[in-house]
RNA sequence: GUCCCCAUCGUCUAGUCAGGUCUAGGACACCAGCCUUUCACGCUGGCGACGGGGGUUCGAAUCCCCCUGGGGACGCCA
């Protein structure tokens, strides 16, 4: 039987890395074993399901090309089959009408949680034979064995045993007609034929009230793997509100969607001392046994890091590409011309981030606004004007506009002047880019081109005059 | 409270299932040095962990028990 995954994520909110890493990995699995992966959208809570959020699902999967092969399947739209569902079992005697409150419920749990017990359903109604009246509400509840065990054979987790005894009658279908969790996801796993459930570990001990629901609809069990949860990097759990849980935050900070699939598949999972993986690696090494079972603090650094040797790898054609939006952003039009390859070809080692690669880059585009007040202090002095004014004039008759020639240049009047390669470099930097940091000096002239470089040399020259004087 | 899960450097992890080759390996970070026109990249070296206590065994990071610590579940949320 081939192997059928699934993503099942509630539009409730920013879509939260830790869901996406068990996306990530019932992808992973189902192209390991070349099956397919299948996205349900859980909006059967009305209240908090929102559109945008949704979307934010779509937007996300898309981004990070986590591929499903189906149309999703909205829960939303599948109403009349769990109902369809839920009447099978009553009449199969496998579940009942319960017409307790909302309010008897509360507070016999309550009561329960007085005396220090596990809260429960009393089973009041499970023997009563109920039947649906008009006027009066009422739930259906699934009548879970009194006894026995049940045992969850976890790819991830291995053999956990649960007993029934444990276990309380849930609601299947509220009151206003719409099924609960543990139910349309039971239902839903078997229409669309999963064989393997790859979730969150706080999924676990729902997972024996879903297996005897299995069992009552005589439906094989899926396997189960359940992975732990991501933790903040202070070992605390990850809460959506924090931008940091959101997978799209990270694109807007400038990270790589290969190298967040990357970090994610490396957080809990292993193969042997490879830190750094391709998507077609993780394909074909992925093993869910080599998921760990405990939880995971995310690194910031450690991110950072794998996302520039994703960076390293980029060509320099699509990393314009991808970098055009946020120089956009900044007001700043940026075509994908040889010159803008060779900019981010200059600054690639130097970024973590596409967006780390922009804010450093601004001055290749854009003017120069303002020195750094150190720098200039230190570096634009009545001592260095003369080497500006003597470079700038060499600049202006250069013959070849290259690096080597400007470096071959520069060096000329270092070894004449007896000076230090920094003496001028610092200076020329400074007028150039405002700030002490950028890459080579002579790839950092030729990018600027000549026009702009004689600009800003003289503009640099005048403010030493004006210093001084 | 009850049930369930987890526990190796600051962090991610290898090693745990089949106990010895582990005076515990790798990576990020950090520190020092090299390279050097700045910043990076790169290179070299350093710091740094089996939560505690009992067992079993000739031998335990690895197996068992207890403790401690962390997390999860116990909803007409998912």
């Amino acid at each position: 039987m081939s192997v059928v995954t699934r993503f099942a994520p509630s539009p409730t909110g920013k879509l939260h890395i830790g869901s996406v890493r068990t996306a990530l990995f019932s992808w992973l699995y189902a192209r390991r074993h070349r099956g397919e992966f299948l996205l349900r959208i859980e909006d059967t809570d009305r209240q908090r399901s929102t559109e945008e959020a949704t979307q934010l699902i779509f937007d996300s999967m898309s981004w990070l090309g986590l591929e499903y092969n189906r149309k999703p399947v909205f829960q939303s739209q599948r109403l009349e089959s769990y109902r369809a569902k839920a009447s099978e079992l009553v009449e199969a005697g496998k579940a009942y009408y319960c017409t307790c409150t909302k309010e008897r419920l509360d507070a016999i749990r309550a009561d329960a949680i007085a005396k220090n017990l596990k809260p429960r359903y009393d089973n009041k109604c499970r023997n009563l034979g109920l039947k649906p009246t008009t006027g009066t509400l009422y739930t259906i509840r699934f009548r879970n064995p009194m006894d026995g065990t049940v045992v969850v054979d976890d790819m991830v987790q291995g053999r956990v045993d649960y007993q029934n005894a444990e276990l309380d009658d849930l609601i299947i279908i509220r009151t206003d007609g719409t099924p609960t969790y543990n139910f349309a996801v039971v239902v839903d796993e078997i229409d669309m034929g999963c064989t393997h459930v790859i979730r969150g570990d706080d999924h676990l001990n729902n997972t024996p009230r879903q297996i005897n629901l299995f069992h009552a609809f005589g439906k094989p069990v899926p396997v189960f793997g359940h992975v732990p949860m991501i933790l903040s990097p202070e070992g605390r759990k990850l809460s959506k509100r924090e931008n940091e849980a959101s997978v799209l935050e990270w694109r807007s900070e400038g990270y790589l969607p290969e190298a967040v699939l990357n970090y994610l598949v490396r957080l809990g999972w292993s193969h042997g001392d490879q830190e750094l993986f391709s998507v077609k690696e993780m394909i074909e090494n992925f093993d869910v046994k080599k998921i760990h079972r405990s939880p995971a603090s995310l690194d910031h650094k450690k991110f950072q890091w794998i996302n520039h040797q994703h960076m390293m790898k980029l060509s320099p054609a699509k990393a314009i590409k991808l970098a055009v939006p946020f120089f956009k952003e900044r007001g700043i039009e940026v075509d994908d011309s040889e010159r803008s390859q060779q900019i981010f070809e200059a600054q690639q080692s130097r970024s973590h981030t596409l967006l780390e690669f922009v804010e450093k880059s601004v001055y290749f585009f854009s003017d120069v606004k303002e020195y750094d007040e150190k720098a200039a202090a230190k570096h634009l002095t009545s001592k260095s004007k003369p080497l500006l004014a003597e470079l700038r004039q060499s600049l202006a008759s250069l013959p070849d506009w290259n690096s080597s020639a400007i470096h071959a240049k520069i060096s000329e009047i270092v070894q004449e002047r007896e000076i230090g390669f920094g003496a001028i470099a610092q200076p020329v930097r400074i007028a150039l880019t405002g700030s002490t940091v950028s890459p080579g000096i002579d790839v950092t002239i030729e990018l600027v081109g000549r026009e702009i470089v004689l600009q800003r040399m003289d503009f640099a020259i005048e403010w030493i005059d004006k210093r001084s004087g």
